[in-house]
DNA sequence: GTCTATACGTTGATAGAC
DNA sequence: GTCTATCAACGTATAGAC
């Protein structure tokens, strides 16, 4: 049994029930093994929870800069647009950007400080990928309303919302706010 | 002791460390009870979270029912800018608004459906709600570029996006994105 | 209503055979 | 690396004295 797996089930597991609400004879299990086996991969369950996390902050990040250099040249408005469809796209696929969304906005208590730390470190770098294609947007006459800086801290509050809604769960209710939210948005800088 | 009081403590450590992280000792220990005596006033934990969540949905509704109706005559900028304030400003005294964050973004499992049914009774009111104030902006002339319930989608929005940065912890970060959100918003409709 | 005592499953974790 | 065996601690919940 690799540690890979063992890693991609708690994964999941911790995506859907959190850290508290999951057990290591539930991740065991989900591999086939017995709970005391994994003791041979992972030094405890905080040391398989961290590990998950670092992994996690830095694929979403090589996602998020890869995203950005594929579509750089783009116009600004389809760039965003596609960006926001990326969120929904994945998100029900996808449990790792589910436990980083619930990671990040409850972490275990006892592992708070290393938790915000990681997320903290996060958020300024994508936040600087984001300004990167808003400063040439605005270079380029491309938006005329707003100063870069205002304009990527607004998106990222569309961004937010997808994620509250893609949580929440309901499917039609996070397409209509996408497609209100982004009208709004667009009519407000460009 | 009080069932209140009781739910009282209830409230503060589900908001804090989730249904899965807050153990009963835990929360008699924060009246001054022994935990078994917890059983005099509720016939489970379940019980006990229910009726907490219940409570949470039927006050947080009454507020926002309030609100609208203090601020109702007030111009329509007005009475948004103070709507965002007003979640700013409650939540860090408020755990009542965290747990429901917290229980409407990952409801312990094994009580989903009661949660999410709950929940979506609870979003269709308050967008009720929104919508009306809208509405009588839209005849009043007080926004242009969009129909009302685009206008209350796009609202929403911005509250998640509150949400989720009072999850986060980061007071500047909060203020700034509230800042631009809003200055995109309102630039975008009126 | 609150307590002590108790039941009983599950938790994370360790030791040692293979 | 995986297993069986085992552990202490803690989880929810019940019974019965006061």
């Amino acid at each position: 049994m690799s540690s890979h797996l063992i890693k991609e089930a708690a994964l999941t597991l911790f995506a859907e029930k959190g850290y508290e609400g999951t057990s290591l004879a539930q991740i065991a299990d989900e591999v086939g093994l017995k709970k005391q086996s994994l003791y041979s991969h992972f030094k405890s369950k905080d040391d398989l929870f961290l590990q998950v996390l670092t992994e996690t902050f830095a694929i979403e990040y090589e996602r998020e800069k890869e995203f950005l250099h594929t579509h750089f040249e783009e116009p600004l408005s389809d760039y965003l647009w596609k960006s926001l469809r990326n969120y929904t796209d994945r998100y029900h696929n996808d449990s790792r950007q589910k436990f980083l969304l619930r990671t990040s906005f409850f972490p275990p208590s006892h592992l708070y400080q290393q938790v915000i730390h990681h997320l903290y470190d996060h958020i300024e770098r994508v936040d600087a990928l984001y300004l990167q294609r808003f400063e040439q947007g605005a270079e380029s006459k491309e938006m005329k309303k707003t100063d870069p800086l205002t304009a990527t801290m607004a998106f990222s509050t569309l961004i937010d919302s997808i994620c509250v809604e893609l949580v929440y769960g309901s499917k039609e209710r996070t397409e209509k706010k996408l497609q209100a939210g982004w009208t709004v948005y667009w009519n407000g800088i460009a």
